[in-house]
DNA sequence: GTCTATACAGGGATAGAC
DNA sequence: GTCTATCCCTGTATAGAC
């Protein structure tokens, strides 16, 4: 029963992983505090003594799934790097990349963001490091090559718009149950169409500007 | 010892006073399940039986928490409407002075982000009207005033522009403190700066456009 | 590895004296 | 209005049989 070389390393009983997923579950959707390993035992199907078998504490169990949502989200991004195509396009595909995968991904980005924006404020360095803070440079690069090149505007700081894009799509990610309520809101269930139009404003702007409107 | 008149209605012991400030600041920071009774009657230098007799259940303290959040952040919201002057100084000013009352009030905002973010997925919609909700409306019907008057793009959605401003203003809300670790951020500690940087890119766009970059 | 049973602490909430 | 003392429940965690 021991694991055979090839699936060595992270390998875990089948019974572990059923407890991780359904202790990912709830952690995204109600946080650490909320949820008791009683519910937790309940949704995996075992005992509570079980868990504890496998985890030496809630804290323990907790850790390890906010460990594998960061990797699993970093190997997302990895992806998104690739340069290819005009800036524009770049741009645009990173755009509507990220907020794809995030959606795809829900729980776990459900995960980070829970970690990166509510307890960040007491411990924000390591997470911020390992999950974002490569990605962010990655961005901030292109973009750098980007005004190097002259299609970007120079006298603006390329860490401020890599900011805007990814906030931008957090924002999303965060608000789409309230944005849903408003009146003037139809873009709530349409991701593409919400990457567009942040792509195209963040590009171009909203002034009104006769020369500026054409052009593509 | 009854109230007098001038000071009827929300009128409130000095006591629950100090519970309610007690209570807002823990459940600010740690959001409702971390927080105990004992540790906000500690907090307010009271026995915790006297919180029950003020307050009927920790989740009754609670929602009067919420409820005065979301008053205070209306009164201040209400104010940034003003229709003074030019559209791209109009919104100037209402992107710096929401990040700014935001900071402010950091414990209020950070009570009502908590509600409309997160417990949002579940209950959204009221909260959202109720806060949010008007200020929004009013700030569409702002940019749809600057398209008829072809100040503004026509060819974009205003409440997508709504969004993107206010989703950068939370962003940077939640975010600070992990944005602060990044070395290509400067801005993390400069509201102003953030904000001027903001308005600058949603106006007039990144691409580097020649006719476009010396005009004000 | 998995269970039942249990220890022990801390939570929300109440009783009743002052 | 404020306290001390207490109730009851649920939570985390452990012991020990299978």
């Amino acid at each position: 029963m021991s694991a055979s070389p090839a699936e060595a390393l992270s390998q875990r009983g089948e019974t572990a992983e059923r407890i991780l997923s359904a202790a990912a579950d709830l952690f995204a959707t109600r946080g650490y505090e909320a949820v008791s390993m009683n519910e937790i035992a309940r949704h995996a199907a075992v005992s509570k003594a079980n868990v504890f078998h496998h985890f030496n504490s809630k804290h323990d169990l907790y850790l390890t799934v906010v460990r594998r949502a960061c990797t699993h989200s970093r190997e997302r991004l990895a992806g998104l790097g690739s340069p290819q195509g005009s800036l524009a396009e770049r741009f645009n595909t990173f755009a509507g990349g990220m907020l794809g995968d995030m959606l795809d991904q829900a729980q776990v980005t459900r995960i980070i963001l829970r970690e990166l924006l509510l307890d960040g404020e007491q411990r924000g360095p390591e997470l911020a490091e390992r999950v974002f803070g490569d990605n962010f440079a990655a961005l901030v690069a292109v973009l750098r090559e980007g005004q190097a090149q002259g299609a970007l505007r120079r006298d603006l700081d390329p860490a401020m718009v890599a900011t805007l894009l990814i906030g931008a799509n957090v924002f999303f990610f965060e608000a789409r149950d309230v944005l849903r309520h408003f009146r003037d809101v139809s873009f709530a269930d349409k991701p593409e169409s919400y990457s567009r139009m942040l792509a195209d404003i963040l590009l171009k702007g909203i002034l009104a500007a006769p020369d500026n409107t054409h052009r593509e």
